[in-house]
DNA sequence: TTGAAAGCGCTAACAA
DNA sequence: TTGTTAGCGCTTTCAA
């Protein structure tokens, strides 16, 4: 008495017919008599025959499986991104293998690689410099990529992060605030795209930007930086942050060193991730559309996959959220 | 000119040896003389070969993956789980793959069963009833699961919820609170446990429990319950919400109604988020050691799969947490 | 309408 | 040290 799991072959043996009729039944690829079918699906019920996906994948090339890389999975904007993606995906009969390459680039080629032949296709969030993705395009798998690419051809979707910064440099402004900082993470490459957004509207008012640059994306990152911005001679009388949470952080710091939000100082970040709405005061964002850029990507990759065409760049408009952290100056 | 992707087969007659001097070499299972492994390893490199992992998988029948499925990946809890599951995982060479049942107990099993086939074994967190999960061991792969179980003999990974909240309870009541409620999530298997904890410590000191039951162990649902709750004749001096999520809304809802916290309700609730740290008051709470479950349940997972022996039960012990959002009632 | 047979890319005895 | 050979579980012509 055998054990292990029934495969194809038992299936036709106990049914009486070859392999090949139960596989085209199975896969609903052709009709056959009825005393046939029913003898095959009584007998795959018996024996709780269930194919196996790896022995289908290998023939066929397709696994009905796509890959999406994150680059932290505790950072609520990729749980959105990733919410919206698998939603998509659920849709089509398609399960997403998430990989988290946790902030690192140096893990990313090597996860991306092993996960590329497991996968018909895959989106990518990555924090490797442009020069370094060029492989990407070799792996021979239909790829989408999330934020603009100035040399690369790849399908991409992305955020207007310059217009998102511009709309909320240009509120700021209206609201009276002249001295404005910004807290950035360098290490991303949108990084640039919000920091040209400030500065542009800035210019165009006569303003300077005072910038600050910190070393993670994360909210312990914005408490760390607070100080250094808060305790300067003259601080600023508005701070825009590379994302919420940098500014959750820097908002909890500048609290416990006696400053009131907003009075003291107006606070924003990116994202809109749904804890900003938790904090007081509720905090002022530039919402991405992070869930809406998630399915986005995923129809986009499918599309690829089936071989439709779509246009190689989709955009996401961002929409300024105006909450209790950033107040009229006067 | 073939663009296909190069097999073990180009290899082998590129180089001029035999198909299984290539696998056994490139699999690092067998050394050869210096020419042979200079020659395979040249052509390698030329065709660009990369062993194909399905076909790979298919006969040793190892996948070098392994699943986790999740209630919701946009609750802080989960994502520290992956976390810790994610890097245990990676320090042994093992992809993880993860599925989000986004709290749909009806999408469970075909998630899980498209998946068992593809990966070595899974971490299940389950929403379904214990007596709808026996199919879970019939699935013939290693299998940890979350969360207590009272018949199924699973190898499992649980927080001590009901003792954590005891300790929450005796704290609350050291601080002088009598009228305590609880805003429950009766979907949930440890809503029980949390509840009895609670009722036990209160009817030892002779007090009794209000109880509040939401429909979702979301943050919207707590603001949705919070008018319910204080704006009936009496409201409690403190609640503790079943997860921090709720807590958050719940505060949030509290204070626009006018209260202040926590002078007019002491809130609690558990998991441990990190976001229960950046709202006004800090949030109170449980920390169910989120991260340390998900290393606890892939250490498990993976000694399973390599046969070594483990303890049936992992149970993590809790820790209370203690901010601003509970004080002394006097 | 059904089946025989040839693989998919790879590994694992077993031989040489 | 290296190669031969027989599959893994399935799909897919092509023939019956």
């Amino acid at each position: 008495m055998k054990k292990s799991v029934p495969t194809i072959r038992d299936v036709a043996a106990a049914a009486g017919v070859s392999t090949a009729t139960v596989s085209k039944f199975v896969n609903g690829a052709q009709r056959f008599s009825p005393p046939v079918e029913d003898t095959i699906k009584r007998v795959i019920a018996e024996l709780g025959y269930r194919s196996n996906p790896l022995a289908q994948s290998m023939i066929t090339g397709r696994t009905k499986t796509v890959g999406l890389s994150i680059l932290d999975i505790t950072n609520p904007h990729f749980t959105s991104i990733v919410k919206g993606a698998n939603r998509v995906a659920q849709a089509h009969g398609y399960t997403v293998l998430l990989v988290d390459t946790e902030e690192n680039p140096e893990r990313e080629r090597p996860l991306l690689e092993a996960l590329s032949r497991r996968v018909d296709g895959m989106i990518v969030f990555s924090r490797m410099q442009e020069k370094d993705i060029g492989w990407l395009t070799e792996m021979d798998r239909p790829l989408v990529f999330f934020g603009r690419l100035s040399q690369l051809e790849l399908p991409t979707v992305a955020s207007d992060d310059h217009r998102g910064a511009y709309m909320l440099t240009r509120h700021l402004i209206t609201q009276g605030h002249r001295r404005i900082a910004y807290l950035g993470f360098s290490k991303s490459r949108r990084d640039e795209e919000r920091m040209g957004g400030i500065k542009e509207c800035l210019a165009a008012h006569g303003l300077e930007l005072c910038v600050y640059d910190g070393s993670a994306p994360s909210a312990i990152e914005g408490e760390r930086m607070c100080s250094s911005i808060m305790l300067g001679a003259e601080h600023p009388e508005a701070l825009i942050c590379y994302n919420d949470l940098m500014a959750l952080g820097f908002m909890k710091a500048a609290q416990t060193l006696g400053f009131r939000l907003p009075a003291d100082i107006s606070v924003a970040g990116f994202d809109n991730i749904q804890f900003g709405n938790y904090t007081s005061p509720a905090l002022t964002t530039v919402d991405l559309q992070s869930e809406r850029m998630g399915v986005a990507a995923m129809e986009k990759l499918l599309a690829t996959i089936d071989g439709t065409p779509t246009d190689r760049l989709t955009r996401i408009e961002p929409q300024l959220i105006l909450r209790a952290s950033t107040a009229n100056r006067n």
